[in-house]
DNA sequence: CAGAGATCGTATCAGTTTCAGATCATCTCA
DNA sequence: TGAGATGATCTGAAACTGATACGATCTCTG
């Protein structure tokens, strides 16, 4: 084990031996360091969003794109689908979103932002780039500009298809409040009023 | 939503709006892609490897670092150190690394690999090079280099700072290597009867 | 030298997360 | 019409994570 660690991050690539096989140029390292990182900061950044993180990107996906079912936004998200009705309970349970019955199909709830959750998700934006900027911070802001887009690009390629079978697996580590078992959902009166 | 995704990895990045505030957009969503996915395809090809992927990182490590200490080596492959004691505990069972006490300092296990941990790494890393060309699938030969030394660089820097919070309170700057504390000499002859 | 405080690896426990599967209501299709 | 599939929710169990305790050992200070 090689010592002392540079101090300065600019020397960190610098000192990457990208022959030598150690554990620097493993991807799965630096992607399990970044992703945890971001998990444990961003839950702390997030920490007001019911869900953390991942009722973070729940709200950014409603906000951004067409209202769809849960399991449709659980695949999108790459979160478990069971996990994710727990997350829109407690973002409805806050009034950020609202489950709403869809006139085409009355299996499917569709998720919709409130007012309060549009607002709310400003402010967790603003924490969150706050907290990625900081994990970045070895990165130039080119650099950071291009990390992003090449995440992205691998994310939507094979990576994503990969990631996002139904019932994947999910790591992001906020707690959502436990279960409350025999805890089933009253059918919401309003919603067999709007049978077609 | 529109939940489908491209079928040509070339137009992903293509499609990604950058100022729609989009969930692609988000480095968290990204991440948690690319981690999840690496960690679901790696745990196949290193089905071999006790620990999965976190028991191969360990074999990486030692046999291209200084021995150390378990501790220090959770500090630096951002693992738990109690997981990194279970991971051991199944890496020595299978022959593949063997403890044995640091002569200055009978508190410390040190990890070393064995010859049959040398091969099995060898073979492993060949099934998780080809896990990471399908992972990137979406990315150019290039855009894959620089993704990897991207996220390298920005694990090393203040990246792994924050994810290498293991240990609760840890203070540490990254996975330290063995302390490099005012050792005593080593004592003749203790080292046998320091065996657990 | 003695003792306080810290550290390392391991054990233990509890809470959380993940996963598989069941259930009910609803939909699709032959 | 009915079989098979689907979406949301529930349930139980396994796996994971984190906190903490503990014994052995080390370091440092008075």
């Amino acid at each position: 084990m090689h010592a002392s660690l540079p101090t300065s991050p600019t020397d960190a690539a610098a000192q990457i031996d990208w022959t030598a096989n150690g554990i620097e140029t493993e991807l799965g390292w630096s992607l399990a360091l970044m992703f945890h990182g971001y998990s444990r900061a961003g839950s702390v950044a997030v920490a007001d969003v019911p869900g953390g993180p991942r009722g973070y990107q729940v709200l950014v996906a409603i906000t951004t794109e067409e209202p769809t079912s849960q399991l449709a936004l659980a695949h999108r998200l790459g979160i478990d689908k069971t996990a994710m009705t727990y997350i829109i309970d407690a973002l409805e349970t806050d009034a950020l979103v609202e489950r709403r019955p869809d006139l085409r199909d009355r299996r499917i709830r569709q998720v919709h932002p409130t007012e309060a959750g549009h607002a709310l998700l400003r402010t967790a934006r603003v924490a969150l780039r706050t907290v990625e900027d900081a994990l970045m911070g070895g990165l130039s802001a080119d650099e950071q500009t291009q990390l992003r887009q090449l995440l992205a690009k691998a994310a939507l390629g094979t990576g994503a298809t990969a990631a996002s079978l139904p019932d994947t697996n999910s790591d992001l580590n906020l707690p959502v409040p436990a279960p409350e078992r025999s805890r089933r959902r009253p059918q919401p009166t309003t919603e067999t009023e709007t049978r077609p």
